[in-house]
DNA sequence: TTTAATATGATAGTATTACTTTTATGTTTT
DNA sequence: AAAACATAAAAGTAATACTATCATATTAAA
């Protein structure tokens, strides 16, 4: 049996659908790994052009600028995050248990799925160093009204349902949401690049990322909010 | 009395220091205006040249490059958030209010600080847009170990070592430093825009912010960490 | 199967960015 | 009064971020 599963994306996102040619893939699948290589700021379509054996013009036919580009990669990834929870979490009946898988894919990447098109290690890495700057713009408020930030919303609210279903009491279900979503990935930025803001040191070990996401999630949620002052 | 504190700044940072001179002030103290008003993405040092009535050769007398002017400002800011936490730790005793305190610190920003180099306010609001683009680079590295991360990393242990103090059980305490560092800024930016991502709503509250955080830090920290499965 | 529509390539052009260089002029310091 | 230094003025360059035009190859419709 073979399924592929396909991402349905918002049309304002680009002018023409990159799934439906061979030189769209090809710019969403190399655009991804020259990113990756070079850095948001440094990636150009000439690059990417000259890489793919196309031109600037060409890619200018599918994206408006870079930006929407890396939107358009950042959100397939978010929708295919959201989509592995949903499958995930079937038959499971304690939120616990969801809550531990949702951890596990939000902050293990997904080995091996590498297509022609979108792989998950490599939109992975793409969401750890360039996600943020997706909305850390100017046009936050227009791209939000345009829903480009809808697959991050609907991922990061299906997760709070799933807290709310653990804790109904829990006060901050969303910024709790957010907040393990971004420090799934930022965590494992700074263990990387700047391991002293961590506590994983060199050895880089991914388990203790989860374990650390485990307690901040679990903590935060298992104490019983109107226990003060417990200690001193 | 008057008393003006000075920040010791990294010397690779900068080509000339801008403290010593007029031009020098002009450039930060407008650099960081302009950023803010257009954002770093489309800030140049021939629009900041033209709003002060100078010349782009002259700015990069000063600075290399506009990151730099950036990490030179946003690094300003966190030495000067860790001379204020110092500061407003002295002669307290009681660990958990000296974590309190330095929540206030990191999510209200500094009212009327204004003086004509840097303002505490606007420099909040860089931090908020711009400060995690000064190490979501390929230079990470190379600037990390220029010393060019020193200022964030020092506030951020010396916050661990105040989590350390109240509660040395705990495994993760740089990791949860950071994390309450970068979702105090954070936070306040998914609440003014993309309010889904948070439960401050419409009412932008900064005292359910600071609730949430003290919540987050304090939870972690307080549960018995061999106390599990509480609930079901 | 011819025509028409569409996608891509090739080429060129523009305003802006991110700098560097040179020379002139004004201001301090010695 | 001379020397040192900071800034301004002006010009220049390679790269970026696009837009526009035209030719050609491929595919779809008549």
């Amino acid at each position: 049996m073979e399924v592929q599963l396909r991402i349905r994306m918002n049309e304002k996102i680009y002018l023409r659908n990159p799934e439906e040619s061979a030189l769209g893939k090809s710019i969403v699948h190399n655009g991804l790994k020259l990113i990756n290589d070079i850095g948001f700021e440094d990636f150009t379509f000439k690059k990417l052009a000259t890489q793919i054996n196309s031109t600037e013009a060409s890619i200018y036919r599918y994206f408006e600028n870079k930006h929407r580009l890396l939107l358009y990669i950042i959100n397939w990834y978010w929708s295919y995050l959201e989509f592995m929870i949903m499958f995930n979490l079937q038959n499971i009946t304690d939120p616990k248990i969801k809550l531990k898988r949702i951890i596990e894919v939000l902050a293990i990447p997904v080995k091996g799925s590498s297509n022609d098109f979108i792989s998950g290690e490599e939109a992975y890495k793409l969401v750890m160093w360039e996600g943020s700057k997706t909305y850390l713009t100017r046009n936050v408020s227009s791209d939000n009204q345009a829903k480009l930030f809808k697959p991050y919303k609907d991922l990061s609210g299906r997760f709070a349902e799933v807290i709310k279903e653990y804790s109904p009491r829990y006060k901050f279900p969303n910024s709790l949401a957010s907040t393990i979503i971004e420090m799934s990935h930022m965590q494992n930025f700074f263990m990387n690049n700047l391991p002293s803001l961590t506590d994983f040191g060199k050895e880089k070990d991914e388990k203790m990322l989860l374990e650390f996401l485990e307690t901040l999630l679990f903590n935060s949620i298992d104490t019983s909010l109107t226990v003060k002052n417990k200690r001193k």
